[in-house]
DNA sequence: GAGGGATTTGACCAAATGGTCAAGATGCAA
DNA sequence: TTGCATCTTGACCATTTGGTCAAATCCCTC
C-alpha cells in the first residue's frame, strides 16, 4: 500500500517537487539572494523578497516556514557552489597551472555571483550563526587536504616554502574583495568586475602577484588552451 | 548681547562639550561600534546600544537625534583612523621597507580594531550609503597619490612593474580579511589575530607573499629597530 | 467535468522598535 | 541656598514586520 497515488500531483514523499514548487522555490531563492546580500539578514524583509519573487508574502511563507528558513536555504544553495573551486586543485598538476586556474575560477565567481560572495561575507562577519558547523567540519577538512597538496609541492621543490593556509586565505581575500567591495572599487577606479576588461586586468594582476609571491613563473597563455 | 553666560556650564557654541557630554558621547560611540559591527545597521537596536552604554534609550536619543545619526557618527569616528596608515607611505623610503611597514600597520589595525574593520566592510558591502562621497573624493585622491609613489618606485627600477591600484587592493583585502573573517579563520586554524603569535605569523606570511610578489626582498628584521 | 488536494491571497495579530514628550533629577554659578 | 540649564527617564505612540488563518482559486486525476 501507499505505493501509488500517494504522490498524486505535487508533493512527493522525498525531495520530489511539483513543477510549480520547483519554479516558485527557485524564484524565491533568487529573490532572497538579492535581498539578503544587499541588506543583510535583518535588513531584508519577507515582504520585499516575496515582491521580488512575484508573489504574496503569504505564499512565500507557504514555501518556506520562516524568514530564517529562507535564509538558511539561500545560504545552503550557494555554499557548495562557492566552495567548489578549491576542490579542483589537482595534486598531480603543476603548481603554477593549478594555482592560476584556482585564482581564475575564484575571480570568475566574484564576477558572476557577487551577491553570493556578499551573502557569504555577511554571514561570516556576523559570526557565521548558520554555517559555523560546516566551516568547522567540511571546510576544515577540505582546507587541510588542499594544504597538504601545497605542502607536497613545496617538499618536491616545486615552489617556495610558504604557509599553505595563509596562501589560501590570501587567495580568498583578494578574489572575494573584488565582489564584496565592488562599490569601493568602482568609486576608485570607475570600473568593477562587471567590466570584462577590468576582470581580465584584475585576474592578471592578482595571479601575477600571488604566483610571484610563492616563487612561481606565470604559465604561458597558450598552455591554457591545450 | 548673547556673548557672555551663554556657555554657562556645558554646551558651548562650537564643538566644546561638557564633561558629561564628552563621556556619554564616547560611551555611546563605543557601544554603537560593537553593536553595528556585530549586527549591521538594521540588526542593531537603539535600545541595546543604550544598554551597552549604560543609559536609557531616551537618554541616548538626547545625545544623538536618531539611529542613523549614531551610525554616521560611529563611521566618521573610525574612518580617519582606518585610512590613516596609507598616508604614511613615504615616497623617499625604500619600497620594501615602506610596503612592509604599511602591511604591518594594517594587520595591527585588524588585530586591535576588528570591529572597525567589520563596520567598514558592512558599510561598503551595503553600497556605502554614508561614505560613498568620501570614497569618491578623499580616498580616491589618496589612492591616486600613493599609486604615483609606487609608479615612481617602478620607474626608478626599485621594484617589479605591477599595477599600483591592484597592489593596494590586495593589501587591503588580505589584511582586512583576518579581521572580517576572523570567525572563519578561527574555525579553520583554531586561532585568530587576538593571538599574538598568530598575528606575527600572519604578518610574516602576508608580507613575504606580497613583497616577493612585487619583486622585493624582505627587509632585515634589525632594520626596523633603527 | 467533478472531486479533492495544492496553491494563493487578503485580513488580521502580536511583538519589536525608532522616536516623542512631559516630568523629574542633577549639577553648577551666584 | 536658590535658580536655571543640563541631564535622565518612564510612559507612550506609530510604524514596521514576521507570522497565522480561513477562504478562495487553481490544477490534476479519474
Amino acid at each position: 500500500m501507499a505505493d501509488l497515488g500517494e504522490q498524486t500531483q505535487a508533493s512527493f514523499k522525498s525531495g520530489g517537487l511539483s513543477r510549480i514548487q520547483e519554479k516558485n522555490r527557485s524564484l524565491i531563492l533568487e529573490a532572497a539572494l538579492g535581498e539578503f546580500s544587499m541588506k543583510g539578514f535583518s535588513g531584508a524583509t519577507v515582504e520585499r523578497i516575496a515582491a521580488d519573487a512575484g508573489m504574496s508574502k503569504s505564499n512565500l511563507l507557504y514555501y518556506f516556514s520562516s524568514k530564517e528558513a529562507i535564509y538558511s536555504a539561500t545560504l545552503a544553495h550557494i555554499l557548495e557552489v562557492w566552495l567548489a573551486p578549491l576542490k579542483t586543485l589537482n595534486p598531480d598538476g603543476e603548481p603554477a597551472q593549478e594555482l592560476a586556474a584556482y585564482i581564475r575560477q575564484k575571480i570568475e565567481m566574484s564576477a558572476r555571483f557577487p551577491e553570493a560572495s556578499k551573502l557569504f561575507a555577511n554571514e561570516v562577519m556576523q559570526g557565521a550563526p548558520q554555517i559555523l558547523p560546516i566551516l568547522q567540519t567540511d571546510l576544515k577538512r577540505l582546507v587541510a587536504e588542499k594544504s597538504q597538496v601545497i605542502e607536497d609541492w613545496i617538499a618536491a621543490g616545486k615552489m617556495r616554502s610558504v604557509d599553505p593556509v595563509h596562501l589560501i586565505f590570501t587567495i580568498w581575500a583578494t578574489t572575494q574583495h573584488y565582489a564584496d567591495f565592488s562599490v569601493q572599487i568602482k568609486a576608485l577606479t570607475g570600473k568593477d568586475l562587471s567590466d570584462a576588461a577590468f576582470q581580465a586586468e584584475t585576474e592578471a594582476a592578482v595571479t601575477s602577484l600571488i604566483l610571484n609571491g610563492v616563487g612561481l613563473k606565470l604559465p604561458a597563455e597558450s598552455d591554457q588552451a591545450v
